[in-house]
RNA sequence: GCCCCCAUCGUCUAGGGGACCAGGACGUGGGCCUUUCAAGCCCAAGACCGGAGUUCGAAUCUCCGUGGGGGCACCA
């Protein structure tokens, strides 16, 4: 390892599905960490694997990275000295390396095909070592003559290997457990463990952060690497995100989440149409499996950027908690100014057909801003403001405390009053209201629930006052005759 | 089956030999506030996987179990 090069980090998701908060996670930690040491994040490509290759994946991977607020120094998209970043065109760099480690004898061409391959699974353990002797000169030449083959490490049989992790300490192996597997595939196209040491090592990576899934073949990179005699990087494995119950890995899963959970999701792109917020979700995020202490645990982007450490991850699995990305989502929200949750909540009532008055948004968000999660919560609290006809039903008038009589009256006292009113504001509203419930001798609440209802169709609504405000006497008028009418026709 | 990793409230975690009859957060229950629903504030219940060992002393160190997870491809 060179300590005292600049940090370098990399991201290296391969294009088979969309970012879920276990691949964002570790984008997030390597980004942080790149950040903390003034180094350089590398976005890299790994899409090796032509089967499970999605087409618009990389693209998406990209939009919904930016969208989190973590962005690279190199990469695809942007470019960089150690172009390219795309893995399947550096194959070139791959096989010439594949074949630099045959010419020093720590790999060798291999010409079984998967028939016998899948022959010999049963009998052995891995790889039967069938090509390992062939003599080096008639194995080039059936190379050369075209004859299809792969290119095999060849795995030291005895003794040991032993890596080094910042977070789980040293790894020990025993080398007779490692088959000597394909480094280079006969499709053209190198396997990961040989493509990303040598694009790590080319690319002058210094810290390797990825998951756990890669824990178990760290020997094979590690031995890869010392084969070429080059410089180790320094290995940190992140654990895996469990599923919500703690049971089984989060990512197989795969779809949604949960049944009855339509408003959850493991994939940054369906939390962003749900309408969180990318800092929400960050600050989710960098919490599973890693803490500052035990004091601080609300944090921004630009906070961690400050303060995160590789030291603090726990290595222990971590399960997946949707309850918690709601409860950052809330104190996101009322943390932001009013213009900010409007600019938020906007798309979303366009979305459901809502145009909004600027103006009259701004005065709707303080009304909410403490009842919403998500931004498309906003949408059904505010949709009565906005449509002209409302849905009432006569039934949810009356109940055990109030027959259809007492809701009239209370009805057309309400709306008498309303009506004499000087000015149409929330103050003048509450005082005549609440005289008024005195004088009926009735609760607030008795009196203020029909009308409720009436203006807004709802059982529950923004505060009362400012919403009658708001909507304005002429709507308020109408809605409450309408609801009077209702009632007299039952 | 073989290999590797992990183990504190339901969940995320703090703690790293005495400061711990274990602290915080989410969630849950209760209360206050209150025009509904929230938000906010207050209170409560709730954990060191088990067994040996080391030590005057173990949540903390060691070993063995057990449980959970990950991996064993011409996938990444």
């Amino acid at each position: 390892m060179n300590t005292s090069s600049p940090t370098r980090v990399r991201f290296a998701p391969s294009p088979t599905g969309y970012l879920h908060i276990g691949g964002a996670r570790t984008a997030l930690y390597n980004y942080l960490f790149a950040k903390i040491n003034g180094g350089s994040m590398v976005l890299r490509i790994e899409d090796t694997d032509r089967n499970r290759y999605i087409k618009d994946s990389e693209k998406q991977l990209i939009k919904d990275l930016k969208w989190l607020g973590i962005s690279w120094d190199e990469g695809p998209d942007v470019g960089g000295i150690y172009s390219p970043y795309t893995q399947s065109e550096r194959t070139k760099l791959h096989r010439s390396h594949a074949e630099q480690l045959v010419n020093i004898g720590k790999a060798y061409y291999c010409f079984c095909d998967k028939a016998r391959l899948q022959s010999i699974r049963s009998k052995h353990k891995g790889y039967d070592e069938h090509c390992r002797e062939i003599d080096t000169d008639i194995a080039l030449e059936r190379v050369t003559s075209g004859e299809e083959h792969t290119i095999r490490f060849r795995s030291p049989k005895q003794g040991t290997t032993t890596v080094d992790d910042l977070i789980r300490k040293n790894i020990t192996v025993k080398n007779e457990q490692l088959e000597d597997f394909v480094l280079f595939k006969a499709d053209g196209f190198p396997v990961y463990h040989l493509a990303a040491m040598v694009d790590d090592h080319l690319m002058g990576i210094t810290h390797v952060i990825r998951g756990e899934e890669w824990l178990s073949s760290i020997a094979k990179h590690a031995l890869i690497i010392r084969a070429f005699g080059w410089s180790e990087p320094i290995w940190c494995h992140l654990s895996v995100l469990t599923q919500p119950g703690g049971k089984g890995k989060m990512s197989k899963r795969d779809t949604k989440t949960d049944e009855q959970d339509d408003n959850h999701s493991i994939f940054i792109h369906d939390l962003r149409s749900k309408g969180y917020h990318p800092e929400a979700i960050i600050n989710w995020m960098v919490l599973m499996g890693w803490s500052l202490d035990d004091k601080q645990e609300n944090f921004k982007l630009a906070d961690l950027e400050a303060v995160f450490n590789l030291e603090r991850i726990n290595p222990s699995p971590a399960a997946v908690n949707f309850g918690k990305l709601d409860h950052f989502q809330g104190k996101h929200i009322r943390q932001m100014s009013d213009s900010e949750v409007a600019a938020n909540i906007q798309p979303f009532l366009l979305k459901s057909g809502i145009t909004p008055d600027k103006e009259m948004l701004l005065k709707l968000v303080p009304l909410i801003k403490n009842r919403i999660t998500t931004f498309e919560d906003s949408v059904e609290w505010l949709s009565f403001f906005f449509t002209k006809e409302i849905m009432l039903s006569p039934s949810e008038f009356t109940n055990k405390k109030s027959t259809k009589e007492e809701t009239l009256v209370i009805l057309q006292e309400v709306k008498l009053t309303l009506e004499q009113l000087p000015k149409y504001k929330h103050e003048n509203i509450e005082s005549e209201l609440r005289l008024l419930a005195d004088k009926m001798n009735l609760k607030l609440g008795q009196l203020l629930n029909p009308v409720r209802l009436a203006i807004s169709g709802q059982k529950v609504s923004p505060p009362l006052f400012e919403t009658l405000e708001l909507l304005g006497d002429y709507l308020v008028n109408s809605r409450i005759e309408k609801a009077i009418k209702l009632l007299e026709n039952i």
